[in-house]
DNA sequence: TTACAATATATAAGATACTTAAATATACTG
DNA sequence: CAGTATATTTAAGTATCTTATATATTGTAA
């Protein structure tokens, strides 16, 4: 499991590029396939995404609908017009994010192969 | 610029990973070393960066050498012993972490030459 | 049948890490 | 002589996350 410190501030941008991925998802799905595509190496709490969900909310970043699934409530999210171009600037900044923290940790990697 | 958020929790790594690579540097040049590295995309601020300093010699993990260089002080951090096997863990779990992160963002990279 | 695990959301209290801003001081450049 | 670069420090405030707790249903194993 990774340090939770390294997590902070990636979360809303992990939300939200499995948001646009997959179309609607609900809280709870959003940690399962968190964990699922990362072996199990990062793991959402819910005290840190549900108020971030609603925070984005609140936003006008995503909308809501809720669903009654097996007597369970299930509140799906999904991006909002908005929301798609939040996450087209949030992909972005992520992708220069981890350019350059490969610049840091692994600097000349032209070399690799020289 | 990169938006801070994502940087939070990567500052220690990005530190320890510095001074394992030039043996030691001071706290101003720390941050140029870093701009330069990214580009200009990620900036510590000495708000943030000189109290990591601090507190990452409080825990034995680096060790200072004052310096005075044209009438000005230069604190020089260097790793202790123990501080080169916690750069060893901080960059295993970096690694894990930008590999994570790129499951996400990026899912399915083995059919990008597909 | 009872207890535990999984599903599903919510939120309060506390910790921590960072930002912003200001202070201090010297050297160099136009 | 004003502004920029060098160099470190620290206080106050904010944001974000962790931890813990609460609530409620369903499925499973003993």
């Amino acid at each position: 499991m990774i340090s939770t410190d390294l997590i902070k501030g990636s979360l809303k941008t992990i939300v939200l590029k499995l948001l646009e991925e997959n179309g609607r998802m609900y809280g709870y799905e959003i940690t399962r396939k968190v964990e699922e595509l990362t072996e199990g190496k990062i793991k959402l709490t819910y005290g840190a995404l549900y108020p971030v969900l609603h925070k984005l909310e609140s936003e006008e970043v995503l909308v809501t609908e809720s669903e009654n699934f097996n007597n369970r409530i299930r509140i799906y999210y999904s991006l909002t017009p908005k929301g798609h171009s939040v996450v087209v600037e949030k992909l972005k900044e992520m992708k220069e994010f981890i350019e350059s923290l490969e610049k840091i940790v692994n600097p000349q990697p032209g070399l690799r192969y020289a």
